[in-house]
DNA sequence: AATGAATGAGGATTCATTCAT
DNA sequence: AATGAATGAATCCTCATTCAT
C-alpha cells in the first residue's frame, strides 16, 4: 500500500543519467550536479542511491554482465564445426556493438581507470575473463576436434579478443580513420582461416 | 655573457619526469608539483618551458615519432615477400615493445583523452595512421603479387592495428590474464596465415 | 478509535537512543540518521517528536534536574554540622558519577555549545546555579555556626564546583591520567579542611 | 637575496586569524575561507602552510607550551617552603590567565575534540601532563619536609589540576555567575591550608 | 503517527596556473 | 631562467531538515 518504492526504477535512471552525462563531457569532467540534474534529482537525491562517483560507475560496467550472458552456453555446446560456431559468436558481437556503442564511448576512460581503482578494476577483468573463457573454450573444442591447428589455447583467444577490444579502441580515437564493421569481420574471417591452416609456415 | 641555451635539455628533462610520475600516479592524478619535483625543479620552472599540463602530454606523445621512424620505409621497400615483410615488421615492434611499456602504461589514459582534447587526439590519430600506411602498403603488395586473398587492405590493416593496440589494452588492464608475447606472436601469425588462404572457405 | 497516546514514550526513547549515539560517536559527527536508526524510527518520526537537533539536545540536558533534585533539601536543612553535610554531599555526588558517567562522556561537548547555542546555554547555566546554590548555602551556616574561615560563600562554592567539573573534564580528556574518585575524595576533604582553618596563614 | 622567506611569519599569521575567527564564531562553525580572509588570504594560501583545518588547530594549541614552560623549573629548584612555592605558582597562573583568555574561550571546544581526533588529544593530554608533573613535585616536597599531610600527590595534584580547569570551564560557560580570580584564589588557598592541616579530621 | 525519499546549502580540500621577485 | 608563494574556481560529499504519502 501507499507510495511505491521508488528505489528500484531510481538507480537505473541515475545510472542512465550518468551514461548519458558521461558520454557527452566524459567521466572525470562530468561532475556529480550535472548527473543529478541529467537524472532530474538533487545532488543528495543521487547520493541516496549511490555513496560515490565511482558506486556509479561500477553500475554502469554492471551493465557489462547483461551483454549476452546466455547466449555464450548456446555457442559452446552446440554440436556444429568450431569455426562455424566461433564465426556466430563474433556476428552476435557485432550485432551488439551498436546497441553497445554508447559504452564503447565511455569504456576507455575506464580502462584508464582499472589501474588506479580497484572496483573498477575488477568488474573490467571479470568481463574479460568472461570472454576469454568463452573463447578459450570453442578454440579447444577445434583443436580436439582436429579443424584448427595446435595453438595455444589462451594466447589464440587473447589475440581475438585483444583485436575486438583494440577495434573498438582505434574506433573511439580515430572514428574517420575505420570501418569498425568491415575490419572487425575481416579480422576475424582472418584469424579462423589462420586457426584452419596447418601448422607449418 | 651568453649563459649556454638550457632549454634543450630542459624540455627532456622534464618531459622525462613527466613520464616517470605519469606512470607512477597516473595522468590525472599526477600534479604539476609532483612533475616539477620529479624534474628538480620549481614548479614555476616547469611553466617556463611548457605552458600547459596538456603541453607536456604532447610533447610525451610526440615520442611516438621517434618510434622506428626510419624502419618503416626499409621494410616497404624490401623486395622479399610481403608475408615476410610483415612478420619481420611485427618483429620489431614486438621487440621495441619492451622498450616502450612506459607508454603503454600510461598511453591508454591518453586514449581516453583524445575524445576531450584535440592536441593530444591528433597526435595519436598521426601515429596510428602512419602505422596504418604501412601496414596497408604491405597488404597492397602482398595482393598484388598474389600472395594474400583480395582482401581491403585497410580494414585488413586496422584488424592488425587493433589486435596490436587491443593487446598493449589487455596488458594494462589485465596483466595477470595475458602472455603479451606469446598472444602477439600468434595473433600474427593466424592473421598472416588467413591473408595467405585462398578467398573461399 | 482512540490509539493509546505513545508520546509520552517515544520522546525518552528518542532521547535514550541520542546519548548512546552521542556516546559512540560524539554530537556533532552523530547524525539525524544515526539517531533514528538507533530509536528504531525513521528520521522523519524522529521529527515528530523533536524540531531539531538541537531540541534533542535540550532534552538530553533536563535530564540534569532529575539528578538528586530532593537530595539537596536535606542537606541543608539538617542540623548536623556543616562539613559533615558538605562531606555527606560530595558524598552522595561520587557516588551518583558512575551512574551520570554518560553525561560526562558528552557533556564537555555541550559546554563547548554553550557559548553559540542558547538553548544549551541556559540549561547548563541553570544546572550549575543548582549545584551552586546548595553550596552557598551549606558554606554560609558553616561560617554562621563559627565552624568556617569567613571566605566569600559564593567564591568557595565555584572553587568546589570548578573541582568536580574539573575532574570530569580530566577524566574525559585524559583518562589515564586520573583517578577520580580518589582525586575527588581528596580534593574534598582537603578543601574542607582549608574551610575549617583559622584564617591567617 | 631576493625576497625574504615569508614562511616563518606567515603560519603565525594564520594563526592568529584562525584564533580570531574561532572566538567568534567558535571552531566547528568557522569555515577555512572564514580564517583565510581574516588571514588576507586566499583558501589555497592557507592550504600552502597547513594542509588541514586540524593542522591550525595543532598548531594553536601548540602555542600551550609557550606558557611559561621555564617558569616551572624555578618553581621547583628553590628552597622555599612548598606552600609558599604553590602559592606562586598559582599567582604566576593567575596572572598568566587574562593573557590566555582566548584559549580558555576556544579550549573547551578542543577539549570536546580530544576524544574523537588523537592529534588534539594528544597536545592536550601534554599540556595537563606538564602541569600535572609539577603540582605532583611540589606536593611531594611539601610532605618530605612535614609541611604538608600524607596524601597521595597524584590525586591531591589533579585536585587542584581539576580545579584550575574547571573555573575556566565555568567561566566559558556561565561567565556571569564567577568571578574568577576571586574563586581561584579561594579554592588556591582552602586546598594548601587543607594539605597544611594534620591527617585525623 | 510515521515513513523515507528528496532537498540544497555548505564545507573541506585540490590543483592548474600566475606572477612578483 | 627560475623560484615558490599565492590564487580561486571547481569538486566531491554531508547532513539537518522537509514533505508527500
Amino acid at each position: 500500500m501507499s507510495r511505491p518504492d521508488v528505489s528500484e526504477e531510481r538507480r537505473p535512471q541515475i545510472v542512465d543519467a550518468a551514461i548519458q552525462v558521461f558520454i557527452r563531457k566524459g567521466y572525470r569532467n562530468a561532475t556529480m550536479p550535472d548527473v543529478a540534474r541529467e537524472a532530474g534529482l538533487s545532488v543528495g537525491g543521487v547520493y541516496w542511491y549511490f555513496n560515490s562517483k565511482d558506486e556509479i560507475v561500477a553500475a554502469i560496467l554492471e551493465r557489462l554482465f547483461e551483454k549476452d550472458f546466455g547466449a555464450f552456453s548456446a555457442f559452446l555446446q552446440a554440436e556444429t564445426p568450431a569455426a562455424e560456431r566461433l564465426h556466430a559468436l563474433a556476428d552476435g558481437y557485432a550485432q551488439s556493438f551498436q546497441e553497445w556503442a554508447w559504452l564503447n564511448a565511455i569504456g576507455i576512460e575506464f580502462y584508464g581507470e582499472a589501474t588506479y581503482n580497484d572496483k573498477v578494476g575488477s568488474v573490467i577483468r571479470r568481463y574479460l575473463q568472461r570472454y576469454r573463457t568463452a573463447l578459450v573454450t570453442l578454440i579447444e573444442h577445434g583443436i580436439q576436434r582436429g579443424e584448427f591447428r595446435r595453438v595455444d589455447p589462451t594466447d589464440a583467444a587473447n589475440a581475438l579478443l585483444g583485436m575486438e577490444e583494440g577495434l573498438a579502441l582505434l574506433l573511439v580515437a580515430d572514428p574517420d580513420g575505420i570501418r569498425w564493421q568491415e575490419s572487425f569481420k575481416i579480422g576475424v574471417e582472418l584469424m579462423i582461416a589462420g586457426l584452419r591452416t596447418p601448422e607449418q609456415l
